[in-house]
DNA sequence: ACGAGGATGCTCT
DNA sequence: GAGCATCCTCGTC
């Protein structure tokens, strides 16, 4: 554990559309097994809870969101597909499931780790089951913070005007026009 | 570069 | 039992 980064945890509990562009160019960095891995984000969603129907917590609570409720910078990791994991982080007020997927980042540290946790030379963390991945992040870590644990948001320098990007979601079939998508085009 | 199709198993109805 | 906030491979262009 280490001191809390007080201004990202008062940035988190802003309105998940205000926080999720301005997650970008931030890092994530994750030191597991020994081995600290390290993206800078470059692509992430907004879920707007009971308001957005794409989300998984629009019809209320189940055993799977329950993450969702907890308090800005919980992560929220589920499991995809039966098959990949993928994390959010929960942003706003405790009891309203507003999170940002995490989609996308481009490696910094630890690319071999993230080579062998991925199986391959290529692709690393461009996709959110891709990006968990390689970071080595799974069910273990939902529901812990991102302010003080082994996965953590680290701030970055804000993107240049100009370089962001909202486009609608991917990968979904409800809510498919909403551009609550941001990603970092340089 | 892009798209179609299959793998895979959890979650909620 | 239906539906899924995905990834990979292999085909085309």
């Amino acid at each position: 554990m280490t001191t809390p980064d007080r201004a990202l945890a008062e940035l988190l509990a802003e309105p998940v559309l205000e926080v999720a562009p301005r997650l970008l160019g931030m890092r994530i960095r994750t030191e597991l097994d020994g081995q600290p891995t390290e993206v800078t984000l470059n692509e992430v969603e907004a879920y707007v809870g009971a308001l957005d129907p794409a989300s998984h917590a629009y019809r209320g609570r189940t055993p799977r969101n329950e993450a969702m409720f907890a308090a800005a910078g919980t992560l929220y990791v589920y499991k995809s597909y039966g098959i990949h994991w993928c994390m959010n982080i929960v942003t706003g007020q405790v009891g309203v499931p507003h999170a940002v997927l995490l989609r996308g980042g481009v490696p910094l540290v630890g690319e071999e780790t993230m080579v062998n946790r991925r199986g391959r030379r290529d692709h690393l963390a461009d996709g959110p089951g891709k990006l968990t991945q390689a970071l080595g992040v799974t069910g273990e870590h939902n529901g812990s913070s991102v302010l003080d644990g082994r996965v953590r948001l680290l701030p970055g320098d804000a993107p240049p005007s100009g370089t962001v990007a909202a486009t609608p979601r991917i990968g979904i079939t409800r809510a498919v026009d909403l551009p609550w998508r941001f990603v970092l085009r340089l």
